[in-house]
DNA sequence: TCTGGATATTCGGATATGCGAATATATCTA
DNA sequence: TAGATATATTCGCATATCCGAATATCCAGA
């Protein structure tokens, strides 16, 4: 059976709301650095533990990471690298914006 | 006065939530095909005129589209066309990932 | 200035999301 | 198997988001 429009819209809209969080932003571009585990983050994040890991499920289960357990520790690493260069160009297109505002009210002084 | 990095990583966050859900991305990529205005929009995607504007405004807020006043009506259009190759590559990103999926479902059979 | 068409806003309620705190689960090692 | 470390889950609550319905605002033309 062939998914709607309606249905590829609404799993669409699933992936961006993964990455429509300042913690999960943080967590993507620490992964884009290098697989790291939980406790790494923890510490790199400097955030509550089982805040990371609710955060880390819902990358997961949006598919932007994977993650894989190591004997004790789970790595987490980037699904796809493009993930961070889609958050680029997002905030690319945010500061050009500004930027761009920035200029029209400067030049009316 | 500089931004901290976790304003910075609200205010991506803030963007990334503009496209979070299945009807602005639907506006949006209505909007790739060239300026439209707001009843024309409601007419493509079959929606009440009400839904429409508030999901407008949201894209405004984030600074996702540009609205010009023309005449009776008004003209939106994407700010960046660079917000439409983000969108296209989170769902490349989700597609390849279900595909590999698929793959190993039916390679374990 | 009145009217109609185009667009925006508000309100109330349902649903979703985020967090801190506490707790559970899993794995390794002694 | 007991203890320690790593990770995940649950609960209760606060906040945010979305929608339909109703209504308000804005602008062009008669």
């Amino acid at each position: 059976m062939i998914p709607s429009q309606d249905e590829l819209r609404r799993l669409h809209a699933e992936i961006c709301s993964g990455v429509a969080d300042p913690i999960r932003i943080a967590i993507l571009y620490v992964l884009n650095e290098g697989p790291v585990n939980v406790t790494d983050i923890t510490a790199r994040l400097d955030l509550p533990q089982p805040t990371v890991s609710r955060h880390l499920r819902v990358l997961r289960d949006t598919h932007l990471v994977l993650s894989e357990r190591q004997g004790q520790n789970i790595l987490y690493k980037l699904t796809d690298p493009r993930v961070i260069t889609a958050l680029d160009l997002l905030r690319d297109v945010y500061h050009a914006r500004i930027s761009a505002q920035v200029r029209v009210l400067n030049s009316s002084q």
